[in-house]
DNA sequence: CGTATCTATGTCCGTAGAGGACATATCCGC
DNA sequence: GCGGATATGTCCTCTACGGACATAGATACG
């Protein structure tokens, strides 16, 4: 049974690294699938990449647990490519990057707080 | 073979949330599992809890990882309790923990920066 | 125009960790 | 001595991560 966006979006959390790194690319702006790769790993640095079958087996999750859901929309027409697939982020999705947002800024506060944070 | 701890700290990124809330009640002081069990659990407001296979599973690989090691010393020999095992934050896993913390911190930077943190 | 490379999506499969259920034994209060 | 709290641990299932691989359309270039 496919989970509905009913149950709270705290109970969601922790999101995995790629789910979140999605989220936050996608948080932005519609993206197909291939640009969300380039995306995670430019924004990072290369610290985080995402294979091919990391990202499409999430983005099918995602889907799946309405986190994100196909865009019929062709942004950029110009320069379009038949295979794109693009996706977009739920209001649920959104909500979900919000609660999780809060709980890492939440660990980050604990962490500075216990002098884990050396910088 | 078991993974040394000559490899650089970030590349074990990113934690588990057991591991990450394991190191931060060990980084504190030594503590026996179910101690940590119960901290976690009264530290998170009942938010983050731990089950006992996650616990142990957890430690048995932390020890593996050379994150943390068995401590020989009974700290409070007052009120001991002879089935308690004790466990210490070794030096790499401290290590660990603060590279953990400061991407955590630079994440939480994002997401602000973002606007996904809205509190 | 051929062909190589980049773009783009996807599956298959092995491995590892999370966590519910269960097992066991000791400690402590009453 | 009996029940609940303390304490440690295993077993098993499920799921996600990610390397390897497959496929094909787009683009550049001689």
């Amino acid at each position: 049974m496919p989970r509905s966006q009913m149950d709270a979006p705290e109970s969601r959390l922790p999101l995995s690294e790629p789910v979140l790194q999605i989220l936050i690319s996608l948080a932005a702006r519609d993206l197909h699938g291939y640009a969300i790769m380039r995306e995670v790993e430019e924004r990072s640095g290369g610290r985080v990449t995402l294979s091919t079958s990391t990202l499409y087996g999430a983005l099918q999750r995602m889907m799946r647990d309405s986190l994100v859901e196909r865009s019929a929309e062709r942004p950029d027409p110009a320069s379009d490519d038949q295979r794109r697939r693009y996706y977009r982020i739920t209001d649920f999705g959104r909500a979900v990057a919000e609660a999780e947002a809060g709980r890492i800024s939440e660990l980050a506060h604990l962490l500075r707080e216990r002098d884990l944070v050396t910088r």
